[in-house]
DNA sequence: AAATATTTGTACGTATGTATA
DNA sequence: TTATACATACGTACAAATATT
């Protein structure tokens, strides 16, 4: 295989910062040290420096050197589901049925949770079933001034999720998850019993400073999960 | 403020990529039309561009070229929170009562779901309270094989999360969360009625190949919400 | 308090290797 | 096959920050 160079050198550091031979506050060879040791250049060296200093499993300082990070605070990465897709993964059969789409007017003042903006705004609410059996409600707000195509998609078979997943890259989210009971109306949507423990998942989502989209969807408690993975290594190589 | 040059490169490309000024296949220019139009080396152009294929903004391939790139499954960063930290961010007063603590031994099989590996096991159960109020069970177990040093703490005070944190970097982790209702004794800890929606986040994290814990919280679903913030352009910097 | 030395940060120019349209 | 564009690596130089003297 032969991995490039600086790339050996960084796996070399990594793992002995992994294993625990380096622990956090230890201090790591200077470049030169290092471009001794493996004979290489210090712009090298530096490169594997570099690269676990953007990983962030290093710190470097001028004049004092390069140590062990101390371990951060823990983030995961939480995949936005395309929920066609999860369910379609599972082995199950996808469908969306429409509830409700209409466009709102301009209004000046709005929910403050729940707002994607003062100008034109598409709102479209749907359920999600798996196997026929109902799986989330969504309640879902687009402003028609960031994303004025979307007026001409009907939605009566893909949800406004997938269309905007391929269409509308997002620069900014942010994402809330609770757990809440259902109230009489979803719980007639989803066909539980009113109290019943549903997954609620908030998020909005910018391109910039402009709004994009606003969605709420209530999932049944018993029928999904979210799930993450991460791997520290993996995830800010190069 | 004047950013190093490469930086500044960077910038210019990635906010032509977020304006939509770039948009996603369109091609960047080459390596050396960089170098002439901003008057510099290849290196730093090279340092610039290899910064944005980090941050998956672009896909840089030999003799084609680089491209702006599609948007990617979404994901989104989630921090693992620290309770304590959360609890006194919020001005509330936070509290830890611990319930069980025991040292289980060897066992050949264990539960599927929650299993720290087949040696010495930590296994340590509490509360945490926010203001005096029950917020979460925590039920968990820590490898001693992997992490012997937690043998010699108390947890009568600061729960078993906040001295991993602080003492044991992990690079692996799984999350499940999910919506799931109270049984009566789950209820009965945190002070509501069994059935009562909660808010059940299951993680198990690994350092290299070796468990280190697994922890089922359970959080009240009013009381609680996981929230994440992402902005794609600062996830990968450097 | 100031000077010095050390270490990282940025950038140059050059050279060669490698994948591929 | 060939030319292109990125990938890796060399060596050098100077700047910036900061521990130590």
């Amino acid at each position: 295989m032969s991995l490039p160079l600086h790339e050996r050198i960084r796996a070399d550091i990594e793992g002995q910062i992994l294993s625990g031979t380096l622990a956090p506050g230890d201090r790591i060879p200077t470049e030169h040290a290092l471009m001794a040791e493996h004979g290489c250049s210090r712009m090298t060296v530096n490169k594997a420096l570099s690269s676990l200093a953007a990983a962030r499993l290093i710190d470097r300082r001028k004049r004092a050197g390069s140590f062990v990070a101390h371990p951060r605070l823990h983030a995961m990465i939480l995949d936005v589901p395309d929920l066609p897709q999860e369910v379609l993964a599972r082995g199950q059969c996808y469908e969306y049925r429409l509830l409700t789409r209409k466009v709102k007017p301009s209004k000046p003042a709005q929910d403050k949770l729940f707002d994607v903006g003062p100008g034109r705004v598409l709102e479209v609410s749907g359920i999600h079933l798996a196997d026929g059996r109902p799986l989330a409600v969504e309640h879902r707000q687009v402003s028609l001034e960031s994303v004025p195509s979307i007026e001409d998609a009907a939605f009566d078979r893909d949800p406004p999720g997938t269309w905007l997943l391929r269409h509308v890259p997002w620069t900014e989210a942010e994402t809330r998850i609770s757990a809440s009971a259902a109230d009489s109306r979803t719980a007639a949507l989803l066909q539980v019993q009113p109290g019943a423990p549903l997954l609620q998942i908030e998020r909005r989502t910018w391109r910039g400073d402009d709004p994009i989209t606003a969605v709420r969807q209530s999932f049944l408690g018993s029928g999904y999960d979210l799930f993450a993975r991460f791997n520290a290594t993996e995830s800010a190589k190069r």
